[in-house]
DNA sequence: TGACAGGGGGTGT
DNA sequence: ACACCCCCTGTC
C-alpha cells in the first residue's frame, strides 16, 4: 500500500471553543484509549475504520486532518464521534450546579467538556481491559490488540493503521494469543464474552439501542462486565448520559465532597443518580476531570 | 543506571 | 474478603 499524505487542516464546524487541558481531558481522560498526543501538540486518534488528527487553535477552535483517501469518511464521522450531535454546553447547564457549589466549580474549570460517542463494540472491548489498570496500561493493551489482531485499514507515511478486532474476530483468537497482548486475567473475560456474542447474532446491536435499564441488565450478563464496566460502556459507547459509573476515584471524590463517609459504591451510585439527575453521567465526567487535575496538583 | 516492591479506574466466588 | 495477572511507577 503506498503512503497516503494527510489533508490540509480544516475547521470543525459547530464546536464550542476549547482549551488544551479540556481537549486533553476529552481525548485522554480515561473515556477513550486510542488517541495519542503527538510531539507537535496535535492529537491523532483511531475509531472503527476512521483516523483523524486534531489541532487546537489559539481561539479555541479545532482543526482536523485525515489521510487523503480517508478524508470523506473522517468528515462524515468526526462530528458525530466528537459530540454525537449534542450541545454539551446546553446539557451541562441543566445540571444542578446552581445548588451544588462543587459541581459549579467543576463546570467552570472545564468549559467545553464533552463525551465522545464511541463505537459500542469497541467500547465494550476497551472497558473489559480496564479492570485495575491505569490509562497508560489500558492504552497499551488496546494498541496491541489492534496491532496484532485488527485489520489494516490505512497506511500513512511509515504508520500502518489497524482497527480493533471485531467481536466475531475475537471469538476466533485462542486465549494464549490474547494473553500476549498483556491482558492478564482479562483475556478470559474477553474470550468468553466473544463466545457469548458469537452465539447470539444481533445481541450487541440490540443492546446498544435498548433503553438504559434494559441495556444495562443485558450487559451484566457478559462475563467480566459488572456495574462499573456496564455503565462506562453505556455512557461512552451508547450515549446514555444517565449511566453513572462509580470507580474508586469517583467513590473517594464523592465521599469527600458530598460527605458520604462509609457509603458503599452502590449507595454512592444511587446518590449520584438521584442528586445529579438524568445527565448524571455528564456530571460524573466533570467531577472526574476535577479529581484528575487535583491529583496532578497534589503530586506536582 | 538498574533492580525491586508496591499497587492498580474491577469482577467473580 | 480475597484471588485473579502482570506491567507501570516511584524509590532506593
Amino acid at each position: 500500500m503506498p503512503a497516503d499524505p494527510w489533508s490540509d487542516w480544516q475547521p470543525l464546524a459547530g464546536q464550542p471553543p476549547l482549551t488544551a487541558p479540556v481537549l486533553a481531558e476529552i481525548l485522554d481522560g480515561g473515556q477513550t484509549f486510542r488517541w495519542t498526543a503527538r510531539t507537535d501538540g496535535t492529537w491523532q486518534g483511531v475509531w472503527s475504520d476512521c483516523v483523524a488528527r486534531l489541532k487546537l487553535q489559539a481561539n479555541g477552535r479545532l482543526l482536523w486532518s485525515a489521510p487523503a483517501k480517508l478524508v470523506v469518511r473522517a468528515e462524515k464521522m468526526l462530528p458525530g464521534y466528537l459530540a454525537g450531535g449534542r450541545d454539551f454546553g446546553a446539557l451541562a447547564d441543566t445540571l444542578p450546579w446552581r445548588s451544588d457549589a462543587h459541581l459549579a466549580r467543576c463546570l467552570r474549570a472545564f468549559p467545553g467538556l464533552l463525551i465522545p460517542r464511541q463505537p459500542f463494540g469497541e467500547t465494550l472491548l476497551c472497558f473489559l481491559c480496564s479492570a485495575t489498570k491505569q490509562i497508560v496500561q489500558i492504552k497499551q493493551m488496546v494498541a496491541l490488540l489492534a496491532e496484532r489482531h485488527g485489520k489494516v485499514f490505512a497506511q500513512t507515511g511509515d504508520t500502518v493503521l489497524h482497527r480493533l478486532p471485531t467481536w466475531a474476530e475475537l471469538a476466533e483468537i485462542p486465549e494464549p494469543a490474547l494473553r500476549v497482548c498483556l491482558l492478564g486475567f482479562r483475556a478470559r473475560y474477553i474470550k468468553e464474552t466473544a463466545r457469548f456474542l458469537a452465539a447470539r447474532p444481533g445481541w450487541l446491536e440490540e443492546t446498544e439501542h435498548l433503553p438504559y435499564p434494559a441495556a444495562k441488565a443485558r450487559l451484566l450478563e457478559l462475563p467480566g462486565v459488572g456495574e462499573k464496566v456496564a455503565d462506562c460502556v453505556l455512557l461512552f459507547g451508547a450515549g446514555k448520559l444517565e449511566a453513572f459509573p462509580v470507580d474508586t476515584w469517583i467513590l473517594k471524590a464523592m465521599v469527600r465532597h458530598y460527605d458520604l463517609d462509609g457509603w458503599s459504591p452502590a449507595q454512592v451510585a444511587h446518590f449520584g443518580r438521584t442528586h445529579f439527575g438524568p445527565l448524571a453521567g455528564l456530571a460524573q465526567q466533570y467531577l472526574f476531570a476535577w479529581e484528575r487535575a487535583e491529583a496532578r496538583r497534589g503530586s506536582a
